[in-house]
Formats: C-alpha cells, structure tokens, sequence
DNA sequence: CGGTCAATGTAATATTACTAGATTGTTAAG
DNA sequence: CTTAACAATCTAGTAATATTACATTGACCG
C-alpha cells in the first residue's frame, strides 16, 4: 500500500501546530486563498498576514522551500488540478461543495499516481496479444464487474469477439473451454477474489493467455500471463468511495486504444460504420462523422 | 460543447510558427526541459537560449502572460500533472508511454472541468432526492449500461432497494410502475438517446423523481426533475477514446457518498456488515476493519 | 542606395526577495 | 517583582531579479 504525493496546502495544514503565532497567520492567509498567493509579491502577503517580510521568509524555509519564489511554485503545483482542498479525507460534517470537490480531487490523483507507476512495456505486451488474439473475455466480479461490460463495450468495436463474463458459473465454463489464441482479462481490485483467481487458473491451464488488472504480487496477479498493476490506495476512511476502478477503466482505455492503433489506418472506415449505425436511436440525427466542431 | 483549458505548454507548440527566431530558440529551450525553466531567473533563461532578458520578457508577453514570473507559474501549473503533452490527441504513430500518458491526462482534465463546472447546489438536491428515496432505479444503455450497473453497486450498500436496468423494455416497464417516493436516475452521454428519453418521461409522469446525469439543455435533460449537467467534451479525434463516462461515474461516488453522510454515523455499522460479508470470497482472510495500514 | 519597420540587444530603473542586526515579547530563575 | 536568556518578530539595508526605455541591427521595398 503506498500514499500518493502530498500536496503542500496539505503540508501546511498538517504544519500548522508546529508554527508559531505570526507563522500561523501567513498560513492561513494562504490556505485561505492559495489562488492570490501565487501572484502575490512576498511584501504583499505580508501585508495580508499582518506580519514582516522576513516572517514570511522563515515560513516559506520551515516548510523546506529555498525561499519564497519556490513556496509560489510549489502552491501553484498543487493548485494546478484546481481547488485546493487541504483534508482531502471526505469529513461528517462536509458541505456538497466540499466532498464534491474531495471526491473529484481524490479520483485525479489516483489516476495521476497510477500513471506514474504504469509499466508502459507490459501495457505493450498486452496490447500485442489483444490485437493478436482470437477472442476477447473480460471477467469481473463486484465493483469488477461493471469494469469488465465497460471493456466488452470499448472492444466490440475492434472486430474481434469480445464477452465480458460477471458471474462466477459462466466465467468457470468460459475459461475452461478456452483454446491458445484466446485471451482472457481478468479484472479484481484486490487480487484476492478466489472465484476469479481459479478462473483465471483454469483459463490459463487451458492455452489462453491471461491479463490480470490487480494489485501487483497478489494471487491473481500470479496467476496471469501478463499483470498490468494498479498499486491499491489505501481506503483512507469510511466515506471515500473506492477508485480504483476508475484506475481500471481507463487502463481499459489504453488498452482499447493501442489495439485501434494496431488495426491501422483502414481500420477507421470500420470505426465510422459502427458509430454510425447508432445514430437512429437518436432523437435528432446527427451530422454523420463531421470532425469539425461548429 | 466547450473545450477544456489547454496547457501552456501546449499553447507554446502551437504559437511556434508565430514566433520570431529568438522567441523560438526560447521556446525550445522551454519545452526541451521544463521543469528547469520554472526555477531559473530570466536571466539564466536568457542565457540558456542565447537571447536577452527583455527578448524572453516578450516572448512571455506574447503567450499572454504579464511577465516572467506569471509565465513560470503557468508551466508549473502545467507540469504539475506530470509529463507536460504537447499535443495531448492520440496520433498514429504515438509510442505505448505516449498515448498512456495522453490518455490518463485527458481523463484528469476532464475530471478536473467537470469539477469546476459542477453545480452544486443541483447535486445537493439530488442528494436529498435519493437520501429520502423509497426505492431507487438506474438507467442506461450502451456506454452508460456499466455506469448504471456501477451505481446500483454502490448504493446498494445504501439499505435503500436498489436496481440498475439496461434494455430498453425493463426500463419502460419499470418506469410505468413507478410511483410518488421512487427515484430514477437516467444517465445519459449525449441526452438524445429516445429510449432512455421516453423512459424518463413514463417515469416522472407515473410519480417519480427523475435525476439525470446528461448534457445540459438536452432533451432528456428536459424530462428530468432534477439534471445534473456534464458538458460533453468533443471527442476531438478518432482514436481519443470517450471519456464521459468516467466523469459520469466519479458523479456517482459523489452522490453516493452525500447519501451516505445524511445517513448520520449510526450507518457505519451497518457498511461495516455490508464490507465484512465479502471477506468470506477472498483467499486470505483480511484483517476486519483495521483503519491503521501497516 | 536610403528609408522604414520589425527584431533584438544594452543599459538604466523598478520591483522583489533576502540578510543582518535591532527590538520586542515571553519564560523562568532569583 | 525583577531580570537574564531566549525566541519571535521587525526595521532597514543589500542583493537578486524583472521590466522599461531607448539604441542598434538587419531585412525588405521603393
């Protein structure tokens, strides 16, 4: 289990008992509004904080900046993802603006950390055997599960068989009865799901190759050919929602993207046919394939 | 349709050809290393790319900025999702680092713009819908199937009846039965599916509170009691995978965890039973609710 | 060939951040 | 209640940095 990257809004607060009092007010003066303190001069924050410049100094140092042009740089960095929300831990008494903005910041960080741990070379492997195989299967149980119809949604487009298996009964037969060429998906947040653990063996057993999308060194991942990891983060506190399946879903993205790719320029034509042939379902047709936005 | 805010960086790219020859070697000493720029004084800046200051105080002009320091703050802003995509649309001949990367950026940014066109003040009586609701029902087809089924997931926990359908023909029915206390949540990409509109529609002429997670001003969105708006972002090129649907389903969490919340904390206990009755499904048996990770 | 304008550089000035030393406030011993 | 000792804070001066105004260069066109 591992943190994400703290934040330094988030420093500061959890700082705030060790500062003194005139270092307390040029904290709240920042996290107050982070936004104006990134354009401001130190004279002026100063000013605001009802303190000297040298004070704003020292509290720039105690926080392990070089000075007060690198605490900006830092604040701006952690602004860049927009609100700055400093207890990032959904709290009881949260407004709807509160844990709304939680929630969202939470999501972009987990995507953010899962980006910065992704090995991109086994993403590369996975795409090979996608775009190579015979016939797709996605199993998911759970949260899993709605992961694992989002994927055979994303890859029916590509032209190869593509089902996506949410209960334990058809996963079994399905994976018993798999052949090389095959490949198998096999999606868990934890890696611990012993029905998916055995499909995911017996798929193996017999000739498929099989990617896992789990937490790195579980059972699952032992069990598959190819795992593309996804470090868990930890349920920090009862509210939080569990993310990790968003990390998913846009591994599923990639993973969809890299075989189109794969098929090349001509495989477009067919992309246009199966977007197309959605459009009566529509109240008022669409303009067929503009790529310019009006 | 809107577009989200683009990138400094990005912006740099795309001004290259508008630029004079200093600018340029400016410009290119910027996008070969970022992360140096927003540390150096103009100075060194100037010297890095053998111009002088007041050439790289215009060439930061140009790109809008006020001067200098403002420029910096913007690139690290820029940066601090991580790796600075020049071109964030997916191309042809895009490496596995490449199209990841762009990909997992384009979900934060558009995470990032629903959040700060979110409005609340709808998301907050939608909770209260849901937190008073006698019975709760998701509808979605296509894409938005797995969004559907995700949400009945989660709010299953909610000890609230839950269901999620997907076809057409058990969201009518279901939608002709319902009545006053019930709430229907349609969820919707673009809001002109016509099935999913006239299930709205039999809903809330049967009684029931109709929500909708689509695009605002759309015609489902305007036989819903209650929209929560997520503006489309284009799908700006062929191989750009859709992303809505996960700023379609982090709405969920959110509205989700605000039920949760009215709740009260009496409710804990009973999310506590509801996670504790999975243990069983898992290889090893975790430790119960230990909030302390180790 | 000379005038005009855009691009760029030089040098002076203004702004901003930092440092050293002085001052105030606070604590605890006498 | 006083005062030594120390921490916290400020004042004022200095260094670094950015910006401006103006000068120079070079390219283009009559």
């Amino acid at each position: 289990m591992r943190r994400i990257a703290i934040n330094i809004l988030q420093k500061i607060s959890k700082a705030r008992s060790s500062l003194s009092k005139s270092e307390l007010k040029v904290a709240d003066v920042v996290l107050a509004d982070p936004n104006t303190t990134i354009r401001s001069s130190i004279a002026s924050l100063a000013r605001s904080a009802e303190v000297s410049e040298p004070t704003v100094n020292r509290f720039c140092r105690s926080l392990d900046c070089s000075g007060f042009p690198d605490f900006k740089l830092r604040v701006a960095q952690g602004l860049a993802n927009g609100t700055p929300y400093v207890n990032s831990n959904v709290e009881p008494d949260d407004s709807v603006q509160d844990y709304a903005s939680k929630i969202f910041e939470m999501t972009m960080a987990s995507l953010d950390d899962a980006r910065s741990n992704l090995d991109y070379q086994i993403i590369g492997r996975a795409v090979d055997a996608l775009a190579q195989a015979k016939k797709i299967e996605f199993y998911g149980l759970g949260a899993s599960a709605s992961v694992a119809t989002d994927a055979q949604h994303k890859f029916f487009r590509l032209n190869t068989p593509v089902v996506a298996y949410t209960d334990i009964m058809m996963q079994r037969m399905s994976a018993a009865a798999a052949t090389r060429g095959d490949v198998v998906v096999a999606i868990s947040y934890t890696g611990r799901t012993k029905a998916t653990i055995e499909a995911a063996r017996l798929a193996r057993d017999a000739g498929a190759t099989v990617i896992g999308i789990t937490t790195p060194g579980s059972p699952l991942a032992e069990h598959c050919s190819i795992n593309i990891g996804v470090e868990t983060i930890e349920d920090t506190d009862v509210y939080t929602p569990a993310i990790s399946r968003l990390v998913h879903l846009t591994i599923i993205d990639v993973l969809a993207t890299g075989v189109t790719l794969r098929r090349g320029p001509d495989f477009l034509d067919h992309l246009k046919r199966v977007k197309d042939s959605i459009v009566e379902t529509r109240t008022i047709r669409e303009p067929l394939n503009t790529s310019l936005p009006n």
